[in-house]
DNA sequence: TACCATACATGCTGATCGGTATGTTGGCAT
DNA sequence: ATGCCAACATACCGATCAGCATGTATGGTA
């Protein structure tokens, strides 16, 4: 149900998904829905919580962790990033519903904040820790890089559902390398 | 009309903005409105073209003619995007509309669009220019550029809008001139 | 066997949606 | 003065919405 719920949200929005839609998709019906969630803001919470938190932690997280090479690893998972057509014309499931809904409601934007902010740190740290090791540049700074990261991503993205078209987001993978490759400190070569 | 249309599309989005709120707003009734627009899909179009682009154009396109040094122009826009609470909060207009219409709705999408390609038009223009003059460096792709400048700018405001905070969107205009500044050509000194 | 809470399914409701059919009015041409 | 049309206003429609009240089946417990 809740994997219905997030395909629906995906494509439509939030509060424009319709409850009806979603338990058709699911194969309940609102009985079942009802029982276990207090309305439909809470199943966008829920969705939020195990659907899209876990997503970005696999995809940015996970792979962050007890790397030698972070700005190798980073751009690793920039160019795994999907070109299929399916997923840049529907955009970021994070970025999605926190355009559409943190303005409009504190309980997801909290939600969706921390999904941010852990994807975020994950990345600042295996900065700071390439910067103790020798690999990255010592002026950068890694939160405010971490930042421009995630800015980049989310922007092409942005431009690229727009554009309904993968070319975008290929050149924007190739642009966010060349700005990955710069952070790192020149000279220092590993197993390149 | 257009403006009560456009703030209430701004606030809740295309889709979940309703005509009576808009009319309300607007201190007219539907028959107006249906006399003026086939239905509700042609008053959102007009809103792109005759609220949004413009405000588009104002912003990003006009300041960037007839300039002699881009870089620095570039940067005084950046500078002055707007850092108040409420226009932070709300997000870009332009990239509301386009992450939530352009996947549903080609007749969106294709004006959304024209909107973005003015905007980096411009842009690669005035970079071209730069290089010209030589007061941007060479090896500079400027419709690349123009791309990550935009997908800078969307992506920071979009983590502005999430986060509530017009702090964000400050850290990110100090980095987006950060790179603007790498852009220009080392060793061209016009009256800094 | 009797009991009962959990886990659904069904049927309905008031509100709200975009849209339309029809009524009304003001101004301009003749 | 009259005719006429653009420019609205009003009243209403069917569809859809989130949500709720109620019914029912099922598995465990005593």
């Amino acid at each position: 149900m809740l994997r219905a719920a997030s395909r629906e949200i995906y494509r439509s929005g939030f509060q424009s998904a319709s409850l009806d839609t979603i338990l058709a998709s699911a194969g309940v019906t609102k009985g079942a829905l009802y029982h276990h969630f207090k309305n439909k803001e809470a199943l966008g919470y829920a969705v939020v919580e195990e659907i899209i938190s876990p997503d970005v932690r696999g995809t940015w997280v996970r792979p962050l962790q007890n790397v030698e090479d972070p700005i190798g690893v980073l751009i690793s998972i920039v160019q795994r990033l999907s070109v299929r057509p399916k997923d840049v014309c529907g955009g970021c499931q994070l970025n999605n519903l926190a355009q559409e809904m943190s303005p409009l409601d504190a309980g997801f934007r909290k939600r969706l904040e921390r999904v941010f902010d852990a994807w975020r740190e994950a990345t600042a740290l295996v900065l700071r820790e390439g910067q103790k090791q020798g690999s990255v540049r010592r002026n950068v700074e890694p939160h405010d890089a971490a930042g421009l990261l995630i800015a980049m991503v989310e922007g092409y993205g942005s431009l690229a559902k727009n554009a309904q078209d993968p070319k975008v987001i290929k050149a924007g993978i190739k642009n966010i390398v060349g700005w990955l490759e710069s952070l790192r400190q020149p000279g220092n070569h590993k197993r390149v």
